[in-house]
DNA sequence: ATAAACTTTCAAAAATTATTGAAAGTTTAA
DNA sequence: TTAAACTTTCAATAATTTTTGAAAGTTTAT
């Protein structure tokens, strides 16, 4: 396997993952992209690179920039915007959990939380329905919680070997 | 809010989560209404109740029994065939997380892991593209070993107050 | 064997989501 | 101010995903 093949694989690779942290295949593909880019590329270096339209390419890098993940470059003596992506695996994460908590996990531990605070009317759909909830809430108040933890310690947890603690 | 409206709710809002763990709405809703039903329910009454269609019900109870979180229930007497969710949620959090890497992302990581084994021809383009995708690939694979790790210890890690590690 | 009761399949339709491209908008240089 | 260089917007279109429903398949009771 040699570099363009490899880069390909990485990028459609990485384009289809996008679903799993929620977000639309041209957004992942720009994003990895920017990951093995040497240089910062500009809208028509992505266009080209990726095959995509220019409204995509506009769109899709605004979004990478409200998630926090891309930001412009200024290149002097251009007047073409450039773009860069985090290049700091440990920080991506960061910052892909925490707006992933924000925008959908938070939203649904309110509602769940909202539905296993109704009255307990004492029948026992009620009871079942609040209890279910209940431990639900719990469970992804929790996970959320701990992932957060995680993710912000910013000592390597990699390298601290926290592994063992769950070995 | 009284039981229909946070039946509803919690049906809805755990439904549009589906994409959070990888599985359609009607899947997700399905798992819903059984996780919260007093008693196993019939074809007939997942389909009144979530108002669907029967191909859509039957095909996406068999989804979840692939899944191994839904199961068949038989009634004594009774023809039609009956379904129950797992009801624990630690249970619940296991099976999905540990489909979840089978599918998903332990082929990731095996692409990652191929990526970056490519031969080194010095460029810095090749470097770069090493580089990062061999820290992708173990960022990906630790967190994913303990995702796994945390998940299936049997022990109750919410009462352990293993938060406390992180706090 | 037959028929009733039920489940599964799958091609077609509907719904949803992503993408395009051209027009409108903005910024900069002269 | 004008015009060139660039970016953004958004209605239309395309692609993808989900859902339907009726036909085919299966099981069970008689």
């Amino acid at each position: 396997m040699e570099y363009n093949e490899a880069k390909n694989k990485f990028i459609s690779t990485w384009g289809s993952l996008g679903t799993l942290w929620g977000i639309n295949k041209a957004m992942a593909q720009i994003q990895a992209l920017l990951f093995i880019s040497t240089k910062p590329l500009s809208t028509e270096e992505i266009m080209e690179e990726l095959q995509i339209s220019r409204g995509n390419t506009s769109m899709n890098v605004r979004q990478l920039m409200d998630w926090g993940i891309v930001t412009k470059e200024l290149v002097p003596g251009e007047r073409k915007e450039y773009f860069t992506t985090e290049k700091d695996v440990q920080e991506l994460a960061r910052v892909i959990a925490k707006e992933r908590s924000r925008r959908e996990i938070q939203p649904v531990i309110k509602t769940l939380k909202e539905v296993c605070s109704i009255k307990d009317d004492g029948t026992e759909k009620t009871k079942e329905l609040i209890k279910q909830t209940k431990a639900l809430h719990d469970l992804a108040d929790t996970a959320d919680t701990m992932l957060n933890k995680l993710v912000n310690q910013n000592q390597n947890w990699l390298t601290k070997s926290l592994l063992k603690l769950f070995s």
